[in-house]
Order: C-alpha cells, then structure tokens, then sequence
DNA sequence: TCTAACTAACCAACCGGTTGGTTAATTGGA
DNA sequence: TCCAATTAACCAACCGGTTGGTTAGTTAGA
C-alpha cells in the first residue's frame, strides 16, 4: 500500500512540483516576468522536464489557468445549488464563491484575476470565455429577479458587471496591499450595498 | 514664433516620440513584454536615446505611470471642485472622472489600471500610494455624508471600495472585449446603484 | 568651437527551446 | 522464470536569438 501510494503520487512528482512553482511564480511576477529557468530552479527540477510535461512554457501556463477556472466554476456551481433560496442568499452565495477562492488558491486565483482585469499581455480565449459566460449567467439571475420583481427594473448587464466590481475589487486590493480577506463581513456588505444602496432616506 | 515653437517642440521630439510608443506598447503588451528595441523602433528612435533620455527602460515607464498619476490626480481635483454640490453630484462627478480618462487617454490609463489590479509584475510604490490616498479620498467624502444623515451608517471604507470597484470593473472589462464606454450611461447606472441598490421593496 | 542630439556597433547575460543520452522500472514472449 | 524490448523519467550541455545596457564617435546648430 504505502510502496503502490509511492508509485504512484511520485512518479508524477516532478509534474507536481512544476505547477506549483509556476503557480506560484507566474501570481507574483507574471507570464513574461518569469523565465522558464527560474520555475524549474524552484521545483528542483532540469529544464528540460517542463518541456517533457507541457511542451513549453506556454502549456504550463495554459494548464494553470485550467486549473484555477476549474475551481471557479466548480465555485459557481455550488452557487448555483442555492437556486432555489431567495435572492439575497444566491447572491451571497456567489460572492462569497469568488472570494473563498482568493483565500483557499491565492496563487491560481491571481493568476486569474490578472487576465480578467485586462492585466494580462494578451487576453486568453480561456479566460474571456470564462469570465463573459460568469457576466452572463450573474445577468441572467438578475434578469428574472427584476420579471419576479424582487428587483427594480434596471439594465440586468450593467447590473451584473457591478455587482461583479466589487468582490473583484476587494480582491485586486488584497493581491497589491497584502492585506487579509474578511470574507463573511465583505459578503454581507457587498450584497447589502448591491440590495439596498447607501442612501438613508428612500423614496417611497 | 513658428521658430520658437519648433525648437521647443522638436528639440525634444525624440523624447516625446519615445514616451508615445512606450506608453502604446507597454499598454497592450505588460512591462516584461515590452522590449527597448521594440519601443525605440516604433518611435523612429535610435536604441541608445533612450537610455540617454530615460536613464534606464525603468525610467521610461516610471515617467509614464508619473503622467498617467498626474492626469487622474487632476481628475480628482476637479471632481473635488464640486465640493459644495449635493452628495449625488459629487459621486457622479468622481465617477465620471475616472471613466473620462480612459476615453482621453487609454493608453495610460490601461498602463495604470494593470498596476492597480495588481496586474504590475511589482507593485510599484507610486501607484499603490496614488491608488490608497484615492480610497482614503472618497472614504472622507462618504463618512462626511453618513455623519451629515445623508447616507446610512456603515462602513465607509467599505463603502470607498465597493464604489471604486463598479467603473473599475466596467473599465477592465473595456480592455478585454474592446467595446467603447458609455461614460454617461454608466455613471449614471454606478450612482444611482450606489445610493439606492437594487431592490424593489424598501424598508421604510 | 562647443555642446546637445544622435548613431552604429558592440557586449555579456539571459531567453525559450532542443539534443542526445542515461537510468530504472515495466512489460511480454519463450 | 528469465531475459530482451520497451517505456517513463530524468539530465547536462547546448542552440540560435534576444535581452537590457554601453561605448566611442559623428552630426549639426548656436
């Protein structure tokens, strides 16, 4: 058992270890900012072991930003078993989703979040594919909010881009000050915001 | 007159040239994709000039994130000229300010925006102190507002980034699809969300 | 003549990527 | 059971090209 675990969790070892250093080097410096030599340097691996698992530098990180929208999806969807709960708890928990990820992956999540910004060189189909279908489907939870009339009738689009801003921004925050995320009181006063704005006398 | 002018503006034409292409270039590709033979060639410039201009590649981007500082904090400034004004004007005019700059000058801003994403490679100094004193900024103007009754009371700190966030948002997404901005449509979806959220059934 | 603006040529270091080959384990046929 | 063939995993050395940066010298206008 322990010979067979071994086997088999070490055979790919070497793999492991180059995703995790390109991880981690690619959030902190970015696709251009880092060489392929200072990766392998970092897994304790030769060079031309990247080259042997993902061709090149390119796949490695191609496989990195599968990784990380992987998990934002898997994220999205345990959203999305909430769909049947009332409004406010579906959109807390979306946020709280793109935020727990920032806490739980930081590295695959800046990755990410440094191409969704525009921070990336140039933008990766994976990505706009990803983050143009999150815009939709938060549009289309607002959408039928406003037909059910729990929302006020307003643009669904502009709305979802906006609602999306604010965990994103919390987030770049994060990522550039180092600060720690406080993810549940940051979900209650985004959705709070979101729901029923800052003013104090409401028209009514 | 035309002499003077000429000599004033082209004696240091290949330093102008020079920060245009760098600033087009830097935008659309990163700090580390962008290579100094590739800024001099767009500018029609020797190699050398720019060392002999900027010192050092550094130096070249460190003047255009200082010009793209500057722009933004004359921005603000203006927005603050409205002082006086009622909050919801104040709001739309910092809203506003920060979408106009990147339909007058995309390029820097792009440049500027990828660092406050956290997009920079390294968080440069100057940009991480613009980026919090702007926070700080608006958190005075909201904390004023919710002591005056104007808002109701929260965090405004929190407040401050969720608003910064919204047009933040709608600016990144700008870069990544290349869809123009509807600077008045948008700034008045960013306030009026702000104030008065999304929710049809206000607690009165 | 003096100096600011400009240039061609050059450099060491590094880049992403390749090569040819070694080692150790796995497989399959007699 | 034994051995030959195959395979996955790994590595040192190297490739052409590019990087940021330098230098020595030229040009042209005041």
């Amino acid at each position: 058992m322990t010979i067979d675990q071994q086997a088999v969790t070490e055979m790919t070892d070497a793999r492991r270890r180059l995703l995790d250093a390109g991880a981690r080097i690619f959030a902190s410096q970015g696709y251009s900012g880092t060489g392929v030599q200072q990766i392998t340097d970092a897994a304790g691996a030769n060079k031309a072991m990247l080259y042997y698992y993902f061709t090149n530098k390119d796949g490695l990180y191609d496989e990195l930003l599968a990784e990380g929208i992987k998990r934002l999806e898997d994220a999205v969807l345990a959203a999305e078993a909430s769909a049947d709960t009332p409004l406010p708890s579906r959109l807390r928990a979306f946020v709280g989703g793109m935020l727990n990820i920032v806490a739980e992956q930081p590295e695959l999540a800046r990755i990410i979040y440094r191409e969704v910004t525009g921070g990336g060189e140039s933008s990766r189909p994976a990505i706009v594919k990803h983050f143009s279908e999150s815009i939709q489907r938060l549009t289309v939870v607002l959408r039928t909010a406003m037909e059910s009339g729990e929302l006020r009738l307003a643009d669904p689009v502009l709305s979802a881009y906006s609602l999306f801003g604010m965990p994103v921004m919390f987030i770049s925050s994060h990522f550039i000050t180092g600060r720690p995320l406080d993810v549940p009181v940051l979900v209650e006063h985004i959705v709070a915001l979101f729901l029923d704005g800052t003013r104090k006398e409401e028209l009514c």
